[in-house]
DNA sequence: TCCGTGACACAAG
DNA sequence: CCTTGTGCCACGG
């Protein structure tokens, strides 16, 4: 399978009211090191996905080309319960825990995820 | 096949 | 805190 099409088959799993990071989702997919395929992934994301759930590690709203879309962002977590403050969500509240499983694989551990 | 491109991450200063 | 430098890698041209 396409890494893009794994990344929006996640993405779309991930619960309202949490949130996942780029580098993240690449963990969850087996790429540690892919945190920025993500991000070309999310370029294209399908929109019915939630694709406003995926921040970056900071909890901080990502960077884009429209600014709009960074506003929708926003609005769309508020409108969930996610509270950006100062410009961040806190990852400690809202961090998805991932998936029990990706796939056929068993995710053991993720670090410090 | 090679090469440039990022909605990234992290360590160091 | 912020800034910079480096590592990284799927994708498209």
């Amino acid at each position: 399978m396409r890494f893009h099409a794994a990344v929006y088959r996640l993405v779309g799993r991930i619960p309202r009211g949490q949130v996942a990071t780029y580098g993240q989702i690449a963990a969850l997919l087996g790429y540690p090191r892919a945190a920025r395929a993500v991000g070309q992934a999310m370029k294209h994301v399908p929109p019915h996905l939630p694709w406003h759930r995926v921040v970056n590690a900071r909890g901080a709203i990502s960077l884009r080309a429209n600014v709009g879309s960074m506003l929708t962002q926003r609005v769309l977590l508020e409108q969930e319960g996610v509270a950006v403050r100062r410009g961040r969500i806190r990852l400690r509240q809202h961090r998805w825990a991932g998936p029990r499983r990706v796939g056929r694989l068993r995710i053991a551990a993720l670090g410090r995820l």
